[in-house]
DNA sequence: GACAATCAAAACATCAGATGTTTTGGTTTC
DNA sequence: GAAACCAAAACATCTGATGTTTTGATTGTC
C-alpha cells in the first residue's frame, strides 16, 4: 500500500479530505484496478448515494472529480460511464497514486521509466546551468539523507526527494508537474528490485556524481551522470521483472543511446 | 483568441458544457491572466452565486474544478483563495488553453519550447521503432495536409496534428498527456513568428524528413530530424521575440547538444 | 412485418433552503 | 497580558423539488 506514501510525498499536509474526495478516491481506485469494463456504465447517482451512505451532492462532486481526471464521462439522461484508459489523465497525481494500489504492470512501469529517461537527464543538465545555491543545498541535503537512511522506506523517501529537488532546480515550471511520474516509478520499482537494503546502496555513487556535476555547474556531466543512473535502474528492473522490456526491436539488451543520442 | 482553437484540437466534439464548466472557465481565465493577487481571497460562494446568477451547487462545482487544477484552494470557515502559480497544474488542458487568452509570456513560451525539445525528439525516435502502419499513415496524412494548406489557420492545425500523431505513434500512454504542451507552444508561436504565410513553408522539408525517417524505421534519424526542426523553430522565436532566450549561460546561440547528447 | 411517430421512464442538471462544522477574530475574564 | 469564550463568516452536507436529455418501448400506419 504505497498509495499513502505517494500522498505523503505530494501533500506534506495531513489534512482530512472531505467526503467527496474520499469517495472519488474509492471509485478511482476501483476504476484504475480495472474493476469496471471499459465504456461500461457505473451505478447511477441514487445507487451511489445509498451505497456510500452520502447525499447526492457529495456523489455528484466525487464523480465530477473523476471526470476532471478523464476517468469518467457523464451524459445527462444516459448515465455515467468509464472512459477508455487512453483517455485517462495519467499524469494526474491521484491517478498515479491509485496505480500504487495495484500490482505494478510491467509495461506501465516501463513507460514510466522511459519518461524518466527522457526527462531527468535534461532536468539535471538544466539544473547544473540554472540552479540557485539554495536549490543545490536542497539536493545536497536529500543526497545526504540517502546516505544516512537505515530503513528502506527512509531511503526511498530520500531518493524521491533527491530527484524532485533536481527537477525543481531545473527552473522550468512545467517540469514540476512531472514529479509524480518519478514518485510513481520509484515506488513501483522498490517493490520489484529493492527488497534487499544493500542493493539500495549501489545507487549512492551515481547520485553523488549527479550532485557533484550540478555543484560544478557542468551541464554535460550532470546529464550523463543522471542518464547513467537511470540506465542502471532500468537494467535492474529488466532483470527483476519479467515483461518489463520492450516487446519489439532487437533481442539483445536495449542500448540507451538510441533513446537520447 | 486561440483558446477556441485549442479546444477544437483537444475535443473534436462540439458539446455544450454545463453551467459549472462555463463558470469555471470564466474564473480560470481571470486567474491565469493574473487578475487576482496571489494567495488572495476570491468572493465567497454567495457573492459568486449572485454575480453569475446561478445556484450554489453550480458555483461549488465550478470552484471544485479549479481546485482540481491547482488554481484555487478552499478552506472551510476561511474562504477560497488563489494558489501561487507554482502550484498550478500547468500541464492541464484547460490551464494551457487559458494561457492562450493572454499575451504570450516570452519566458513561459521558452519553457514550453524547452519541454518540446526534451519530449519530441525522443517521441520521434520511439515512433520510428514502434509505430504501426496505421499510425504512420496518420502522420503522413497530417504532413500532406500541411503541404496543401492555404490559410495560416489550416496550416497550424495540420502542424499540430502532425506533431500529435508522432507523439501518439511513440506508443507511450504518458506521452499523450503532453500533447497540450505542443498545442500551446504552437498556437503561441504562431502569434510571434508565422504572420507571413511564406515563412510557414520553410518548415515543410524538416517535417518531411521526420516522416521519412519514421517510415524508414530509423530511430536515430527521426530523433535528429525532429531535433533539427525544433531548433529551427527555437531560433526563429529567439529572433522574433525579445526576452525569449535563456537569461543565464553563455551569450552565444544555445547549443542543442547540451540538452540531449 | 417494417418503419416512423409518440410517449414514458431513467438519469443527470439545476435550484432552493435548512442545518452542521470549522475558522477567525473580537470580547471577556481572571 | 494571557487564556477562555463567543459570535460571525464561510464552507460542507443533506433534503427534496423541478427541469432537460436520452433511451427504448409502445403504438399506429402502410
Amino acid at each position: 500500500m504505497n498509495e499513502l506514501l505517494y500522498y505523503d510525498l505530494k501533500n506534506a499536509a495531513g489534512i482530512t479530505p472531505g467526503l467527496a474526495t474520499q469517495i472519488s478516491r474509492e471509485l478511482g481506485r476501483r476504476i484504475v484496478s480495472g474493476m469496471f469494463p471499459e465504456r461500461g456504465l457505473i451505478d447511477d447517482e441514487n445507487k451511489l448515494c445509498s451505497r456510500f451512505g452520502v447525499s447526492k451532492s457529495v456523489v455528484r462532486e466525487a464523480v465530477k472529480l473523476l471526470v476532471g481526471k478523464g476517468l469518467l464521462e457523464v451524459r445527462r439522461g444516459s448515465g455515467t460511464r468509464v472512459r477508455p484508459r487512453s483517455s485517462w489523465n495519467l499524469l494526474d497525481d491521484d491517478v498515479l497514486a491509485w496505480h500504487q494500489g495495484i500490482e505494478p504492470l510491467p509495461s506501465f512501469l516501463r513507460q514510466l521509466m522511459d519518461v524518466r529517461q527522457m526527462v531527468e537527464p535534461n532536468a539535471a543538465g538544466w539544473a547544473a546551468a540554472t540552479a540557485t545555491e539554495e536549490q543545490i543545498a536542497e539536493i545536497r541535503s536529500a543526497q545526504s539523507d540517502m546516505e544516512s537512511a537505515v530503513s528502506i522506506q527512509d531511503f526511498v523517501v530520500a531518493d524521491a526527494l533527491f530527484h524532485r529537488s533536481v527537477l525543481r532546480a531545473a527552473n522550468n515550471e512545467l517540469l514540476i508537474a512531472l514529479e509524480g511520474v518519478i514518485f510513481s516509478a520509484l515506488l513501483s520499482s522498490i517493490k520489484v528490485t529493492n527488497r534487499d537494503p544493500r542493493e539500495n546502496k549501489r545507487s549512492l555513487p551515481l547520485h553523488r556524481q549527479v550532485l557533484e556535476a550540478i555543484e560544478a555547474r557542468d551541464s554535460t556531466a550532470a546529464t550523463s551522470a543522471m542518464r547513467e543512473h537511470l540506465a542502471d535502474t532500468y537494467e535492474r528492473l529488466a532483470t527483476g521483472l519479467p515483461g518489463f522490456e520492450k516487446h519489439s526491436e532487437t533481442d539483445e539488451k536495449p542500448d540507451m543511446e538510441e533513446h537520447n543520442a
